[in-house]
DNA sequence: TCGCAAATATGACGAATATCATATTCTAAC
DNA sequence: GTTAGAATATGATATTCGTCATATTTGCGA
């Protein structure tokens, strides 16, 4: 479904999102153990998402990545498309095609609504909203 | 969510299943154009498969890969968790632990009740159930 | 303006997945 | 029995994913 690089970009973005803004910026060195993700690997992830403007960053002393509020209303199809590339998401279970409600294959009724359901709301959601929950406590940023 | 091994391995068990029984064999080389699946690939697949009677199989001459009734009474999670290994289906969006409703991540939300509802039904169906909508013509096995 | 602290660019390596190929073993049929 | 046709066992290669390391560039602060 998602790539572990996607996930760790979710982790990451959300990580940001909670911690940071323009003038409280984070570097990678202080983020990775906080969200278990190896350093270099994070760095790399946060790099391949400040190049297409999901997180800002900026460099020198009293540099670090950040999440300013345009960064936050972004919705978060974009960080696993860019990531996983937008395949990967809605391939078929049995074809390589994209689901076709109209001529399901075998298993499509098992995945039900699930995976279109999962994407839509990929779509609708934007970063500031998924933190919303966070911060009221209705979930949690685990590890 | 699925490996690709399993989606070739879903394919090959039901095609198996619609065109196979004891007086009817069929070989990997008669398969795997069918189904669209590399001719190799489709032979380890089918073999360990086999190892855990998932499929049936008798060698030499007049032999092949078949499906007899127990084996269409099997359900669909044995393939997947065979062939993917039980964890990846399984494991949570964001850490790599079960996901737990009480303390949901992020994303659990997101996902919803999809993947559970998706393993619930692969844990509920079986082989058999299962190509009868394709036999009914309400589903379709691609490729 | 200079030096240092940060991101950025690049690429090497490892591990898991996907694919291909071949030698071996079993078995039905003659 | 012998043979030929099939699965089986095994392992080599390719590709993608995950991880690590390092040289380069940029810009803040003294
Ligand atoms: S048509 Fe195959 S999962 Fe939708
Ligand atoms: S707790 Fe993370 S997806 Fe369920």
């Amino acid at each position: 479904m998602l790539t572990n690089s996607a996930k760790y970009a979710m982790k990451a973005v959300l990580f940001l999102a909670l911690n940071t803004n323009e003038n409280n910026k984070m570097m990678v060195k202080d983020i990775y153990e906080r969200i278990n993700v190896p350093q270099s690997y994070l760095a790399k992830l946060l790099q391949e998402l400040s190049k297409h403007n999901i997180v800002s960053s900026s460099r020198g002393p009293k540099g670090g990545f950040y999440l300013d509020d345009k960064n936050k209303s972004i919705r978060l199809i974009k960080i696993v498309d860019i990531i996983d590339g937008e395949q990967r998401l809605r391939s078929c279970m049995l074809s390589l095609k994209e689901c076709d409600n109209e001529n399901p294959c075998a298993l499509h009724r098992l995945v039900g609504d699930a995976n279109s359901s999962f994407i839509k709301n990929l779509e609708e959601t934007t970063i500031e909203s998924l933190i919303a929950d966070v911060r009221d406590g209705k979930s949690i940023l685990p590890l």
